[in-house]
DNA sequence: GATGTAATGTTATATTAATAACAATGTTTA
DNA sequence: TAAACATTGTTATTAATATAACATTACATC
């Protein structure tokens, strides 16, 4: 029924490089093309095609702005995501930043801190909320992501707070891991674990 | 003869973990304790340590500070491993201030920028560097890793440049998709490809 | 000392993902 | 129009990863 998780990471990434493509005058890719331009191989894309049922102009290639709104109709909502980030530390403010203007879809509506100081402040355009508002504030402002940006020590009770207030995915910058109940789509990224994955293949030297 | 990229993550997790189970008292941890306090199951853990070819004390469970320093011999090096940070926007910022004191055994030692008004100034303790001086501070610094957060735009450019210059190691945190000769180990994190993943799980309702 | 038990280390199976193989189709070129 | 070619969609194979199954060990208890 549902996409492979890989293929969904790539079609996002597919996604990008073709809006690149279409400003650029393209109106159709090859395989092959698509491959070269990210990297990967021309099969892994007709698989991820035929995976969403896409299929091309035969010759012509596949035609970049119906794919693209193709792989839009399987991520997207018509309504957009509302997405709120918790936690305005260094990392969090970055985050927000980086976000601000980037996709259309997916909107950082919010930000919410414990910090008195920050609360009511803007960041990066945002407003910094009270945590304690947060429930509230979930059915306001019809949010359903959420980005942690925690201290370690506090990630797990917060992100059972936020999960219960009806939260569907959540992101987790921390590097503590979290157990989230089955409805709440749950995402890890780990920096420190992400640079010793490398450190140790550096130093095994394979690359 | 090297072990599983998945299995060197966990590794690096279970340090950390076991890192405050010391810090608590505890001297010995069962492969069910230990997968609790992670969100993944004794098997694995035990699977993990099979690989590693580390043994527990029959009935006690393993040795905790014995594990801690088994696992350091595969991910540390005995120098450590000094990395660099290349762009300092937010993002660049926020993981310089991140790692500061975190890890002992990386170290942030220097960051790079383009910016004439970033270049002489510290960020979060650390001294900032003209890139163009960085294929001479690679070797003077020992420089092995190298933390990418430019502009997507001149991401290919720079990458390539820090690679040719003897970096052993790249963590990618730009959109944009790189192509490393095989002597450089590439790790590529994409938060917005991450949350588009979230995105369509929370929008096909699975978790 | 025999029996039950808790935990391990390892082999076997299932799942997921990537790669390869290849027939089908339409285009070009002779 | 026939032959060669480029490209696709799909099935088959391989590789990587996670899960399950289970024999083994040593301790505790009777």
């Amino acid at each position: 029924m549902s996409l492979p998780e890989k293929t969904v990471e790539r079609l996002s990434e597919y996604r990008r490089t073709l809006l690149d493509c279409l400003n650029q005058g393209k109106s159709h890719i090859f395989s092959h093309e698509l491959a070269a331009l990210l990297h990967n191989t021309a099969v892994q894309v007709r698989r991820d095609m035929m995976l969403m049922g896409f299929t091309s102009m035969q010759r012509k290639g596949y035609a970049i702005k119906e794919l693209i709104e193709a792989i839009g109709e399987l991520i997207d909502t018509s309504e957009g995501l509302n997405v709120a980030v918790i936690g305005v530390g260094n990392l969090g403010r970055a985050i927000t930043g980086y976000f601000q203007g980037k996709r259309s879809k997916l909107n950082i509506v919010a930000t919410f801190d414990i910090d008195p100081e920050k609360i009511g402040r803007m960041i990066a355009g945002v407003k910094c909320y009270s945590l304690d508002d947060f429930p509230k504030l979930v059915g306001d402002l019809q949010i359903s992501i959420a980005i942690l940006t925690v201290p370690p020590e506090h990630a797990r009770n917060i992100a059972d707070f936020v999960a219960s207030s009806g939260i569907k995915g959540i992101q987790n910058f921390t590097t503590a891991p979290l157990n989230m109940p089955p409805h709440v789509y749950l995402e890890e990224y780990d920096m420190i674990t992400s640079l010793e994955k490398i450190a140790y293949f550096v130093k095994n030297h394979q690359g």
